[in-house]
DNA sequence: GCCGTTTTCGGCCCGACTGTTTTCAGTCG
């Protein structure tokens, strides 16, 4: 069973446990393993061989039996358990904005409402008003979430994203109160996909919080509004993309950029690491913890089990106590002893204790790639020709390219039987004479066929400069079959690059099934290369085989699979993932220079 | 349920906003 999979598990068994009012702490112990099982890059069925399981973060006795469980029997007995007890579809209620564990228990156990139908239908009969604790408010915004919830359940691109959101930075850019404005969130953090965006303004005269405030929610874009207070705001665009606001001071603004930069996981890291220090670190600031401020335990009193103690004890309140940083993210990270961390790296996989150790990674970055090196043209389902692609990659600064159009079984592309790719030879010749100071390779997107052997006969690969490899079809077979069928191109002595290895489209098709250690380990022992394709809506390998290519010494080439001259910029959206998967320039095959490139084309494979 | 350069017991991250609960719980990030 994948990693992917047992966190799943674990997952439903700790929203149903919320559901049910286990202890909370409880909970939380899940959650954690949940994060640790989330950041690794090795399979748990390896660590569990070595007995390793109780070894990593937040996985005791008790939950690395779990993980045995799921392991050995595909089953995890105190899962069956529960879901005895309490229907697993309630914990897809708690997925609707507004709905949390007490209310999804609420509505199962008064009304028998286990799923969105069911809590529309009793919604709009009136018998979720009558319950206590919702009133018209709660039910509007339950029914407007549920809306929402079939309209996009997937998170939006975060290209997309980009695009609906730069109208409303344009529009803010423009309110004069604003010193300082940045996106935070999954999207600073370059995620592939984003739920939402968080805002950041920094405005110094406090009188003019409220207009700032007005001129976000007011926004011609804004559909709806869905909070708007003091500091914070959220509304949703009519494209359907939320959006928060949060304004802050300057001596807060660096904290915050922090905090609302997430991940979520990295701040709980951050908060531990912070408290070990007497410190405490919020979105105000990193502040020294006061004497006899909760966390001393004095059981006499119980101010520390009421969150809400207000103005009764004098130096409460989130800015209390002396605050020592929160200008810039430099200081908060400083006043923890460590380096300032790249926004990419902050999943708490490990980047803190790299930091600490002075062993952070010189993150690739875009201007450091001197060629691409996958690309159509209107030879097969290209929209522009060799000489345009040529020019544009020439006008990149790039020192070489290579076009590598589809071959013969990938009809609906109208892929390059061997006579079609020789006739192209002679297109391609005349551009190397027209379009001067850049190489460009003969190349060819080679399908891999159903039984793992390649689309065009080896005297043809032998003749060509680079030999991408890749999967058009049978997305259907079962993992076994789909990896056996991988590692056999891998094994063909002629190929060079595996391109876009899972296959996925985001939020449209799920990547094939296929073991990703195996194909790694596969392109490390016959000298493959795995791609990182660019396109917005593959943007595969994940950023966690990147990680795993990266440990194993798998060269990455970042390329963008360009189908017309202006998709040669998805290279950005790429960038940004290789750094989430921590690779440096010397990782990505295409930072090389030619003389470099041409001798790995020309390496003895194994 | 997990964890320990103050602890093997007693802790476990921090704050804003909303709605309806007249004093604050629930949800969210």
């Amino acid at each position: 069973m994948e990693n992917i999979e047992i966190a799943r598990r674990l997952e439903e068994l700790a929203d149903l446990l919320e559901i049910q009012g286990a202890n909370p702490f409880r909970i939380r112990a899940y959650r954690n393993a949940i994060r640790t099982i989330g950041g690794l890059t090795r399979p748990l069925q390896e660590v569990a061989d070595e007995d390793g399981l109780t070894d990593l973060p937040g996985i005791g006795k008790d939950i690395a039996a779990s993980i045995r469980e799921l392991l050995d029997t595909g089953r995890l007995s105190v899962l069956d358990e529960i879901t005895a007890e309490v229907p697993r579809e309630l914990a897809t209620l708690t997925r609707l904005d507004g709905v949390g564990p007490k209310k999804a228990r609420k509505l199962w156990k008064e009304l028998d409402v286990t799923t969105p139908d069911e809590l529309e239908a009793a919604a709009k009969e009136g018998r979720v008003a009558a319950l206590a604790g919702f009133g018209k408010k709660s039910v509007e915004k339950i029914l407007r979430s549920i809306e929402d919830f079939r309209k996009h359940q997937g998170r939006f691109l975060r290209a997309e994203a980009a695009q609906y959101l730069r109208p409303l930075l344009a529009h803010l850019e423009g309110v004069e109160a604003i010193r300082r404005l940045e996106v935070a969130g999954s999207y600073r953090r370059g995620r592939e996909t984003v739920g939402d965006i968080d805002l950041l303004v920094l405005v110094e005269d406090e009188d003019a919080r409220a207009g700032v405030m007005e001129a976000f929610t007011g926004f011609p874009g804004v559909d709806r509004v869905a909070m708007s207070g003091e500091t914070r705001g959220s509304v949703v665009l009519t494209s359907g993309l939320p959006v928060d606001l949060r304004i802050l001071g300057p001596e807060s603004y660096g904290a915050a950029l922090h905090y609302f930069t997430g991940s979520k996981e990295h701040n709980v890291e951050i908060r531990k690491r912070a408290q070990k220090r007497g410190l405490r670190v919020s979105e105000y600031g990193v502040f020294q913890v006061e004497e006899g401020e909760a966390g001393d335990t004095d059981p006499s009193s119980d101010a520390s089990s009421d969150s809400s103690s207000g103005d009764a004890s004098s130096g409460a309140g989130p800015q209390a106590g002396r605050r020592i940083a929160g200008a810039t993210e430099e200081e908060v990270f400083g006043s923890l002893e460590l380096p300032w961390i790249a926004p990419e790296l902050r999943e708490n996989r490990g980047e803190i204790q790299a930091a600490e150790e002075g062993r952070l990674p010189a993150l690739v970055e875009a201007g450091q790639l001197r060629g691409d090196l996958h690309m159509h043209t209107t030879w097969s389902d290209g929209r522009d020709s060799v000489r345009e692609m040529a020019e544009a990659c020439r006008d990149r600064g790039y020192a070489y390219m290579a076009i590598t159009d589809h071959s013969q079984a990938v009809t609906v592309a109208r892929g390059l039987t061997p006579e079609r790719l020789r006739e192209q030879w002679g297109e391609i010749d005349q551009a190397r004479e027209e379009v001067e100071g850049i190489r460009i390779l003969k190349g060819c997107e080679v399908d891999i066929l159903k039984d793992g052997s390649l689309d065009l006969p080896d005297e043809i690969l032998e003749e060509l400069d680079i030999v991408l490899v890749a999967v058009h079809s049978h997305f259907d077979l079962d993992q076994a079959t789909q990896t056996e069928r991988i590692l056999s191109a891998l094994r063909h002595p002629l190929v060079d690059i595996l391109v876009h290895p899972t296959g996925r489209l985001i939020n449209r098709r799920e990547p094939y099934l296929v073991d990703m250690e195996a194909v790694l380990q596969g392109a490390l022992e016959h000298g493959v290369a795995v791609e990182l394709n660019t396109n917005p809506r593959r943007l595969d390998l994940h950023d966690r085989h990147l990680f795993r290519a990266r440990e194993l010494g798998v060269p990455v080439v970042i390329s963008t699979d360009a189908h017309r001259t202006a998709q040669l910029a998805y290279v950005e959206e790429g960038i940004r993932q290789a750094r989430r998967g921590w690779l440096e320039a010397d990782h990505v095959l295409n930072t090389g220079s030619w003389d470099e490139l041409d001798r790995w084309l020309h390496r003895s494979k194994g």
